[in-house]
DNA sequence: ACCTGAACACCGTTCAAGT
DNA sequence: ACCTGAACACCGTTCAAGT
């Protein structure tokens, strides 16, 4: 797994082979198999940690937070944690549209939303639409950073446009729109205090 | 285009190779680099072709429908546009993600959620947060329609959850919970009649 | 203009056999 | 328990050469 991580994030998820992985092992590619049932679940396995990898847990951490913060905080967690590895977003997304790796992201949402008071179905709901946006959005953002990084500097050419926007801005964005959605949605049945 | 559109419909986008489609066509594998450039750039002609199908334009296709309406039925199109052939929303997730194919998609959102007077900026990242949700929504869709059908009848064991809530309910919420975002976050300027 | 033939440099996976 | 060796059935792509 270690090895794994290393080659995603030096050489990206297409470089990321069995036969590569074994060189790096100093071990025969048939080995691997010993160990995994076959590629993807290797990949799966790589999939949970990357989500697991929890960031700092910020200042407000108890479970006195507004819920619309904690989601807030929950998200912005998840991008870092898939942001920590290049290719993280993919290789995440992939993994869960296979129905495959732990369901940990999808839960740690949820738990946020719970917060709210919204019935089981509309947490399942809302925690999903979240995560679809979030990988989306860092899939988005981390294919972009490698085309840049690529040549094609896209410029600032006229000046204009010079604070076109960070990645992080749009994300919260994102973020907002699905929180404020969800607040004034349902009949948010107890507002205690 | 057409045997391409075809192979990927009936055997799947990992059945869709180079040496596959040359063979359908009665042709060598290196003829196909006479009229593209790579296969990257032959999957992103059919993201075009995928996403530009435009569905029955239902009944309220005029500009005088609600905004929030308008959204709505361009956000189900361009569902049904990706579920059309097999691993359509896979093809184009990734062509967007490289940062090739046409941005049809996204306009078509965008000028629909223009209708509810929001400033620019507002404008394009409530469409690309969209267009994620519907990517990442249909995506999830149509990989577990095949895991279903390659037997894993899921059952519906226990007799409870019998009505467990559709693919098009969960897309619905989740659109609504965005329309709904987006109608309460920014002061909306003028609410004419 | 459009295609063939042949090659290059790879893949994931299996499986008998070794230690 | 863990690995090697050798093979199978593939990939995308290039490029000289043909018509």
């Amino acid at each position: 797994m270690r090895a794994a991580l290393d080659i995603l994030d030096e050489q990206g998820l297409p470089d990321l082979t069995m036969r590569r992985l074994a060189s790096a092992l100093g071990v025969q590619p048939s080995a691997l198999y010993w160990h995994f049932h076959n590629k993807q679940s290797m990949l799966a396995e790589l999939s949970d940690r990357i989500v697991s990898r929890r960031s700092r847990s910020r200042a407000e951490s108890g479970a006195e937070a507004e819920w619309t913060a904690q989601v807030t905080t929950e998200a912005a967690a998840l991008r870092d944690a898939l942001l920590t590895y290049r290719d993280g977003a993919e290789v995440v997304s992939s993994t869960l549209a296979m129905g495959l790796g732990s369901t940990v992201a999808h839960d740690r949402l949820a738990s946020a939303i719970a917060g709210g008071d919204f019935d089981d179905r509309t947490v399942d709901r809302a925690a999903t639409a979240m995560l679809h946006f979030v990988l989306g959005h860092v899939f988005h953002e981390q294919q972009r950073m490698q085309y840049d990084s690529l040549g094609a500097v896209a410029e600032t050419a006229d000046g204009i446009e010079v604070e076109a926007s960070t990645p992080a801005t749009e994300f919260v964005f994102g973020i907002d729109l699905l929180v404020n959605g969800l607040r004034f949605s349902a009949p948010l049945p107890s507002t205690r205090d």
